[in-house]
DNA sequence: ATATTTTTTTAGGCAAGTCTAAAAAATAAG
DNA sequence: CTTATTTTTTAGACTTGCCTAAAAAAATAT
């Protein structure tokens, strides 16, 4: 069994290992979990004896098969809470994160199999991402950034990068959710904008925007 | 804001004081919360600086309005978890109470509200218990102990005073649930168990289990 | 009214998780 | 290849929440 912090730990290792392949550096970590690199490194010696990562003093840390799977559980939790927040209790999508990052911590294998077949099945959460299965395998679909479409080419909005609650907002108010059809009416070169068609409105977005949204081509 | 630990202590003091004017004894809440005196009187000095219980030495706690209002609202998420549990995820009542333990802490006033909402406003969890509102008010029903039942008496079971599995399990098995209607047949003057008929079986029940039903006369 | 027992508090210590400051190792630069 | 810089680890300290053992106060019994 896990603290509370131990499984914050695996957790932000996780993620980070699904962008890089190397050791995950302590400093990585710390910027994560905004802490401390020394904290970190005390830390990562008692993960290290739980068997749930490889450790090297210098060489960065990896998560191990049991590691994996057990960070892969909790975040399944934070995005099976994500959907039910949004699907049985009126959350918006900028809202689910901070209270799904309590209930990830919930410990019940009963639960969590309800609550999935409560909200029957769910592949993905209220961003996009996928939800891991019980064995902690994620089905990733094909998608593109925004930013990568050239003039003319259409898709379907599928995910966010960013799930900061201001980018959220800020979709919102463009009227931008995911399913929504969008397609590239221009590209600038000046300032990288867009110009975009999302469902029958037409409007401008800056390449941040761009960069932060991803798109399944049809 | 208060720690895990603090709100289990304000939970203990308030369900103690459901049943006693008096201040409450450090070794009362050393024993329902499973931990030494010593550690109780540490940790009544922190709640005491923040205002939500008094404590005079020697002379036992009691909550102050504050208190009372935080640790109704923590039973309030409690009960109203213990519904979603049974009513929306197919727990049965004896399995609710560990999983609810760890739900209480969450905190998102918005999660509670909309989970009523969800729930339709239940006024009782799945054993009986009332479930505090907003403000903390207790709506409290006219109850009594089985055992406290005259024969040829009848009700309707309320709920119960022990909500261990093990009792609850027990009642399972003797088709007693909430709802349903009870006669006392015969009371047994030797052993003071009593014949019941709870629908249309007939049964016997020891004093023990007795004075851990309540019934609602009718 | 005093002695004994029980309850409560104090004193000191321990583990988890964090921090700062300093030392050690690795990496980058000249 | 040696020096400078960055990264990482170590050392020591702090807080929270808990413990044991001993002292102090309160309650009970003689």
């Amino acid at each position: 069994m896990f603290t509370l912090s131990e499984e914050n730990y695996l957790k932000a290792i996780y993620h980070l290992e699904l962008d890089s392949d190397k050791g995950i550096s302590t400093n990585a970590i710390a910027e994560q979990l905004e802490t401390k690199a020394s904290s970190v490194t005390d830390m990562i010696k008692k993960l290290s004896e739980k068997k749930v990562v490889v450790y090297k003093k210098y060489k960065g840390v990896h998560l191990t098969g049991l590691g994996k799977k057990t960070a892969a559980n909790i975040v399944r939790k934070h995005r099976l809470w994500e959907v039910f927040l949004v699907e049985k209790l009126n959350f918006s999508w900028d809202e689910v994160h901070d209270v799904a990052e309590q209930l990830e911590h919930i410990k019940s294998p009963k639960l969590i199999n309800q609550l999935d077949v409560l909200l029957g099945f769910p592949t993905h959460d209220p961003h996009g991402d996928p939800i891991p299965d019980k064995e902690g395998n994620l089905k990733t679909i094909e998608k593109s950034l925004l930013s990568t479409l050239a003039k003319n080419e259409t898709g379907i909005c599928v995910g966010v990068d960013d799930s900061s609650s201001e980018f959220l907002q800020f979709l919102d108010k463009k009227g931008i959710t995911l399913g929504k059809k969008i397609t590239v009416l221009e590209k600038e070169d000046f300032d990288d904008s867009l110009s975009i068609k999302v469902g029958e409105e037409k409007l401008s977005i800056s390449k941040k925007i761009a960069n932060n949204l991803y798109i399944k081509k049809i």
